[in-house]
RNA sequence: ACCAAAUUUUUAGAUUUA
């Protein structure tokens, strides 16, 4: 049973909950019972709504195993459901009601699902409720007023609770960030005790994001002499700022980082460097990074795509499509935006007609007002207005 | 020094969307 949960989290680990879910069948097809420590790998695999189906059925087994009376499994079930959306929180609540004793990580996952949920004034009255809060509650809750853009009454929180951490300071640095307070970010930053790899994230990002090319560059350069090991998720997330801004300066200095690091075999940076340089006008070299790219997903492909459609480039766009369908990827809601505008740029008018008549046939796509947009935007790009406007008239879905 | 071992659940940053 040991070498089957060490397998199963290290799938956990790579983000391959699929192959998770075929070891723990097969462990089982060997006669070999989970134990305790299987199910909560497992359910981190669950929290997502199109998987409830896996968290049912892994639900079931635990209550046929008579695992539902030990605490940490049924904290991990609690968890799980309340990120499934609505219909997992019902059951969250459930279960949070009905077992027999509660810890602080219970209240914890609760009061994180509820947020999670939008239902603050729950939230707060478990908060306001439970026995004990740790660091995690107080966090928690925090969190939850800075996702509400409630900065007032999230300060207030930040003063008066107990003790501050580094994920204190950084919830509200990130508050602060997101409401446009970069002074008040900055202050805090300068002033909390001890930072980690998140806080330089949540800060550079927040400059970057506003295109404040001095600061964000200025504080890179000094996480890169900070001497702290970065991760993936800084190199994402200062990247899709740099898209979103075009700071394409700050874009080519992470990448030069990444290229001496093993994070250039790393699927969700390729993908943001792709991005990157497509959003800022650099297709050559996006197209560059999506070929080293070596384990390619859907979002490496949906990215170059656009990226060759919103410059004008149908016809590589399309071939591109085509080649992702050969290697096996299914297409999604996003590929077909990307198409539709690529045919829309390219003046493909009747490809992209057909192409869209047979979402729901060939990719199982059902058409958003998106997609009718696009295809009103690519009849009257083609001179065809009155279809563009009948359409626009006819479209089964609320225009906006 | 080398080697080895080491994180069961809850909180902060996170790629593609006309």
């Amino acid at each position: 049973v040991d070498l089957y949960n060490a397998v199963i989290k290290a799938h956990i680990h790579n983000s391959q909950p699929s192959q998770a879910f075929a070891v723990f069948l097969q462990m089982q097809y060997c006669g070999v019972l989970p134990d305790n420590l299987t199910y909560p790998y497992l359910l981190k695999a669950c929290s997502d709504e199109s998987r409830l189906n896996y968290l049912r059925m892994i639900h079931t087994h635990i209550e046929k195993n008579g695992f539902n009376s030990d605490i940490i499994v049924c904290n991990s079930l609690i968890d799980a459901y309340s990120k499934c959306g609505n219909i997992g929180i019902c059951s969250a609540k459930q279960l949070f009601w009905v077992m027999g004793q509660r810890d602080v990580v219970s209240w914890n996952s609760m009061i994180s699902g509820l947020l999670k949920a939008g239902d603050s004034v729950e939230a707060r009255k478990l908060f306001d409720k439970m026995p004990e809060r740790d660091r995690v509650s107080w966090n928690t809750i925090l969190d939850g007023y800075v996702k509400a853009r409630e900065m007032n009454v999230a300060f207030e929180l930040f003063e008066k609770m107990p003790s501050r951490d580094v994920v204190s300071w950084s919830t509200m640095i990130s508050g602060y960030c997101k409401a446009g307070d970069m002074e008040m970010a900055r202050m805090l930053f300068d002033k909390m005790p001890s930072k980690n790899v998140v806080s330089w994230t949540i800060i550079i990002t927040g400059y970057a994001e506003k295109g404040l090319v001095k600061e964000a560059i200025g504080l890179y350069t000094q996480l890169e002499e900070a001497n702290l090991s970065l991760d993936a998720g800084t190199f994402v997330s200062v990247l899709a700022a740099c898209a979103e801004s075009g700071m394409l300066g700050l874009g080519k200095r992470v990448h030069r980082t990444i290229k001496r690091s093993t994070f250039s075999r790393n699927t969700l940076v390729c993908n943001a460097l792709i991005d990157m340089y497509a959003k800022c006008g650099s297709l050559t070299k996006a197209f560059i990074v999506f070929k080293k790219t070596r384990k390619k997903d859907l979002v490496s492909w949906n990215s170059m795509i656009h990226g060759f459609a919103v410059h004008g480039h149908g016809r590589r766009a399309l071939d591109l499509f085509s080649k992702m369908k050969c290697q096996g990827f299914v297409p999604d809601k996003v590929t077909i935006l990307g198409i539709l505008s690529a045919c829309s740029h390219a003046g493909f008018i009747d490809e992209g007609i057909s192409i869209f008549n047979a979402l729901q046939r060939d990719y199982g796509v059902s058409p958003e007002v998106q997609h009718y947009g696009c295809l009103i935007d690519l009849l009257g790009r083609g001179g065809r207005l009155k279809e563009a406007f009948a359409l626009a008239l006819s479209m089964p879905v609320e225009p906006n």
